[in-house]
DNA sequence: CCCCGTATCAAACGAACGTTTGAAGGATAG
DNA sequence: CTATCCTTCAAACGTTCGTTTGATACGGGG
């Protein structure tokens, strides 16, 4: 048979990722998810114990390291008294476009996580805030202390647009090919620079 | 009967409009919609042909006009030599963004179109591009006249990021509550103001 | 008056949904 | 070998989905 090296848990997880990318939370079924993963019907439920369970899983496999990774990221610029203002952009944004180009459902998964921002559903959003919230406020403090001209209210606004933009983009990355000739970590190099040079144009813009 | 002043189709059509927002296509159904405008179920189909035909015509009630008012405004600009970057940004983000601060749904429209634009559905973006996108292309031959030092490639991936951080931005903004002491008016353009600012930079970073 | 096109209605259609059930496999420990 | 636990399976559960149907009401033009 078909089925691969992986488990049937590991199968359902990443068939549930590359289904939720592409039809939505409430668009891809139950059905479609185990038939893509090779899979009974009942696996899900009895793995997972519902669907809702299931896409909890989802975001925890890949949340749970690229959190970690930001969290590291930062700390490093933390400690460094020259760190720029790049610096800290590149902290947030490195981990997540890694993720988004590596070859294991990465750009699935951010594009999982953009719908899910623009979903605004509110049970999602509790439970990647309190799981993962933390995380973004420190960035959002360290983002403070680089951009002190800014008022509070200015700087969550533009945090927001650039959170938005970030995600909106790196989503796409997964789906643009990159330039003929030049090698992956060419690409993600250049890919970072330029995101954080034009999140930092937009932060400090007058 | 609590029926409102509008017609059946209009009813039906805000009601959509509001619950697409919400639940996203496939989660909001016909029975919440004709629920929520206070008709029978089978209208949607009586007056639209099926569900796929209604999202098409809540997305033509706004974008028709939308459409024409970035295009006049752009027209504008166009006959102007001496129109710079932010006007061309301003051209295409005040009609926008009067619609998300309208009174009648705007908001909810513009949810729905970010939502829309996060599903990279192939069906819906064919109907968006075939309807509406040329004048997104007229606007993409100003900014690359007016941003004529960056290559083709560039200024494409910037536009994406852009117009990505826009309908974003501009989808939160019927939920952000401006602040007090402020007109509806004085809001607007200080929104309006900071969204082409903002964007100028990211465009224009070296 | 009757007719006819438009609109609304309750009811039902088959299909697909998430979930549950109970039996059958398969490995491991006693 | 037997007993036990974990896993998989086909089948069915009740619900909800988009859509269709046929009857009913309404409203001018012949």
């Amino acid at each position: 048979m078909s089925a691969s090296q992986f488990s049937t848990k590991q199968r359902i997880l990443g068939a549930a990722e590359a289904l939720f990318a592409q039809h939505g939370f409430a668009g891809a079924s139950l059905r479609q998810v185990t038939s893509a993963a090779n899979v009974n019907l009942a696996a899900v439920n009895y793995h997972f114990g519902s669907k809702d369970n299931l896409i909890e899983a989802v975001f925890r496999r890949r949340l749970d390291a690229l959190n970690a990774r930001r969290h590291a990221a930062l700390a490093k610029v933390e400690a460094n008294p020259a760190a720029t203002l790049e610096d800290a952009l590149d902290a947030f944004i490195r981990p997540a476009l890694e993720l988004a180009l590596d070859r294991q459902g990465g750009a699935a998964f951010m594009r999982m996580l953009a719908r899910a921002y623009a979903e605004h559903d509110e049970r999602l959003r509790r439970f990647l805030s309190d799981n993962y919230g933390h995380v973004l406020r420190e960035f959002a403090v360290v983002f403070h202390r680089m951009l002190a001209h800014l008022g509070k209210e200015e700087l969550y606004w533009r945090l927001d647009i650039v959170a938005g933009a970030l995600t909106y983009t790196m989503a796409d990355f997964g789906l643009i090919k990159r330039r003929a000739g030049t090698s992956e970590a060419a690409h993600r190099e250049y890919t970072i620079e330029h995101l954080v040079r034009f999140a930092a144009a937009g932060l400090r813009a007058a």
